[in-house]
DNA sequence: GTTTAGCACTTGATTCGAAAGAGTGCTAAA
DNA sequence: TTTAGCACTCTTTCGAATCAAGTGCTAAAC
């Protein structure tokens, strides 16, 4: 059975005001407050209908009702008018992220921590799938007597750098040497392949030239692998003021999602790409997100994956903002990224 | 007036009573459970004296003792017995710390996460100070088309890096000529004086050679400034767990302190190089640190700071066996620094 | 002189029931 | 179909009474 006019405008308004005070919302409050033209009585009526539906919940006979998981959604998809920047909050993040970052990793970061400093939750960031990133160039650079920096840029942006120390001699030729074999070898090859063949492919080889490769191999497998699974979180902290988190097991729900990260992780995975991605409550399996909504957002460049950034905060969230913020803050990354490229000699004539 | 023996073992026995549970500490705890071979009166006298003298506090009348910090401090510097970390402990960290970790700030900040693990409190982790650097060798390093890594390399083993990205073209030649340049004038001197020289030194030489430079030397005068600030947490999350973290305004001040690290930062500075500084409760000026104690151990090797480890917890702190670990960590680390060094050809013949 | 038993006293914590408050669900009337 | 009205349910609040912990002091014992 569809939601007749009257029951959208209700469930409407005790979203907007539970967002409000995340409080149960009663009918006389709507009735009085959301000049809806109906009395407390007739509201009364529909809240029973909603909450049958399944869009409420009633957390005891003599409180008022809140917005069910299935409620939001509704709202999100079908109710809910997005709000419009004003003029000043676009300055204000342009602002902010107007510092020319040229690594996409802190860009993506910087633009994560505008992201938990705007709308009061905390916000995440997580880098490509490795599949998503093919090597462009392998640097190897002589540090001191004894190390060596292995420099690994991807064709998305992303650059990577790690460090070994070798023990015994490495001449600056063998260095070459090693460099332009692994560059001709893996060129193009996108990380997980690289990975995948490393071992069988390259590791005699340059064993054969010097055999202090072996932790640099290593280390080239752990820097091909590693950000896969890293998460980085900001504003943490703005959640522990919600009053939800005031209750001792809303709050270890949270610690847990932010210390494991299994369930983020999961769903940074599973985003599509270039797509707001909102994932309410009880929506997705992971219990300890009963209580919280996460909303991502993949960034896509040229068909490739470059990252995802996302806000988590309670199942109470500002929908309404929140989803045009994170689309424009994704989109200016996107356009700054691109801005970058073209100035690379993307566009010919204009140096 | 100093304390007699008998006040020294109450004192002793309050303030670990206190630690495990707490809980203000009574004078028939104290009878019953740490057989002193006096009558709770008794001791109830010498609690009255000790309340006096400021080395306890007292929540009510009808509450137990509570130890002040001067009460602490004086545990600290002349009751306490350390602790004698056993052969499991010792393995124990042994073993978390045999990784071969090549870059001392990635060795530092794995030492800070084994110190939070083991104390159950949250561990800080600071870089040395810049005028404690200086520059052994700076690479450039081009990245694809327009980009170039800069690449720090600090007597103390610090590396940095970061990237830049230029307008116009370098030559391979040109970016040679800018490695050398920048190696013959600032080899040697550190960080501060870098960056107090770099503009009038060296700018316009560069630039004169090609115009791109500026962002190059902007990027270098950030990197040569900026970890000074930065301070590493670990382990906050074990902190909610303490009871005296449940009180709101405990928990605020908390927050505050690690949001905000200025007390951290001050503390960090001030510490004595070599040493175990043990700052407790209000004999710092930080307000928020009134409930807390900090305890750091600066890192020198041959002279050259190489950073800062530490441990934040409450005022009732482990203090016998944190200050044994913080020690046996701090000095592990710097034997591995100095390991690394010695495979550096430092020992000649036995390569 | 020092230590201890004993007890009155203080004060926060806990318990309990009554009253208050909020909001529903149902009935009957508009 | 909507609304007024009211009984009913359940939580929250409040204050009084009781409880429990621990002190401080006095007087006796060592």
């Amino acid at each position: 059975m569809p939601l007749d006019e009257r029951k959208k405008r209700i469930l409407e308004a005790i979203i907007e005001e539970y967002n409000k005070t995340a409080e149960p919302v009663g009918s006389s409050k709507i009735a009085s407050d959301y000049n809806l033209g109906f009395s407390s009585a007739t509201i009364r009526n529909d809240m029973a209908a909603l909450e049958e539906m399944g869009y409420l919940d009633k957390p005891h006979t003599s409180a008022g009702r809140v917005p069910s998981s299935k409620g939001y959604r509704f709202y999100v998809d079908t109710i809910m008018k997005e709000y419009q920047l004003t003029p000043r909050e676009k300055a204000l993040i342009d602002d902010n992220l107007k510092e020319d970052v040229l690594r996409f990793d802190e860009l993506i970061k910087e633009a994560s921590s505008i992201l938990s400093r705007i709308t009061n939750y905390a916000s995440l960031v997580a880098g490509p799938q490795n599949d998503a990133c093919s090597v462009e160039e392998i640097k190897l650079v002589k540090l001191g007597q004894d190390r060596l920096m292995i420099v690994l840029l991807a064709d998305n942006g992303i650059i990577k750098e790690s460090v070994v120390r070798y023990n015994g001699e490495i001449s600056e030729e063998n260095i070459q040497i090693f460099n332009s074999l692994l560059n001709y070898k893996f060129k193009g090859m996108n990380f997980k392949e690289v990975y995948d063949n490393i071992n069988s492919n390259i590791q005699d080889e340059l064993y054969n030239i010097n055999n202090t490769v072996v932790p640099l191999v290593m280390e080239l497998n752990h820097m091909l692998t590693e950000g896969d699974s890293e998460i980085y979180l900001d504003g943490t902290r703005n959640m522990l003021e919600l009053p939800e988190l005031k209750k001792e097991t809303t709050l270890k729900n949270f610690l847990n999602i932010i210390e494991t990260q299994d369930a983020i992780k999961e769903l940074v995975k599973n985003g599509y790409n270039g797509n707001i991605n909102v994932y309410i409550g009880q929506e997705t399996a992971f219990e300890d997100l009963k209580d919280f909504t996460i909303i991502t957002y993949k960034q896509v460049i040229n068909d490739k994956e470059i990252g995802t950034i996302g806000v988590i905060g309670p199942k109470r969230m500002d929908y309404k903002k929140v989803i045009p913020v994170i689309k424009y803050i994704g989109d200016k990354v996107q356009e700054k990224i691109k801005q970058g490229g073209e100035e690379d000699g993307g566009k010919p004539g204009e140096q």
